[in-house]
DNA sequence: TTTTCATATGAGCATATGTTCATATGTTTG
DNA sequence: CAAACATATGAACATATGCTCATATGAAAA
């Protein structure tokens, strides 16, 4: 690492403590912080993106689900219950069938973005 | 699961084979599925987001952001590798430091549009 | 050129995560 | 009420991931 003393890392006192003040007036609490990286790892993984595409569309019961996605009942309840756990779907029951779709507009754009960014180059 | 025959399953057999067309339309292809599920992952780790946070502030190097953010080198280093090759930070070396920025816009508004989610309720 | 400093990286370890399997819950139908 | 159906869930297993430690790389200074 840097130094045996940490405050004068990289020969840069001035600039380090300028940084860690705005730092500290700018970085959101740490619950905020784990929770936006709580979100995001519920966008990263191919399943649940899948599932995501799917409820673009329409709204669907998990059965269909299953099957549009060619998987098992058990493993798409299972990522439908981190999906609302983290309010990206809501559900309701019909008869003996649970339909969901998408909990808000976030989603889009959030997915959005993140394609934008994919298809830069 | 859902009966024995797959095709009547919730016994939907129209809805069903309309939602694999257009499923099938707009689904992107595997590989996308699977770029945008690596994209978001990088995104959910809270000490990348505090990463990210810092150097929406300003340009910096590694030895300042272990510091600021009260982490090893080593730790940092290895974030910033995977922050690297996702595209989302660049670097340059200046003498025997090296400084990493944002490498484009994409990263501050799929946060943004994260925060907002997460502050909605 | 030999140190020294800043950063990068590989191996190892502990924890987290996704899927499967078996089973529970809850609703409808006979 | 009992059987059938749709969904949810807990345990177990395999894989993925983040941090640490030791060390390598690369540039500047002595």
């Amino acid at each position: 690492m840097c130094g045996k003393n940490e405050a004068e890392c990289c020969e840069q006192v001035e600039i380090h403590e300028e940084l860690l003040k705005i730092v500290n007036e700018t970085m959101p609490e740490e619950t905020e912080l784990y929770d936006l990286a709580e979100l995001f790892k519920v966008f990263g993984d191919s399943t649940r993106i899948r599932i995501l595409f799917v409820l673009f569309e329409a709204e669907v019961c998990v059965c269909d689900l299953a099957h549009v996605l060619n998987m098992t009942q058990s493993a798409i309840s299972h990522q439908l219950r981190i999906l609302k756990q983290n309010k990206l779907v809501k559900n309701r029951r019909v008869g003996k069938s649970i339909f969901y779709s998408l909990a808000d507009d976030h989603v889009r754009l959030i997915i959005a973005q993140g394609r934008e960014h994919i298809e830069e180059d």
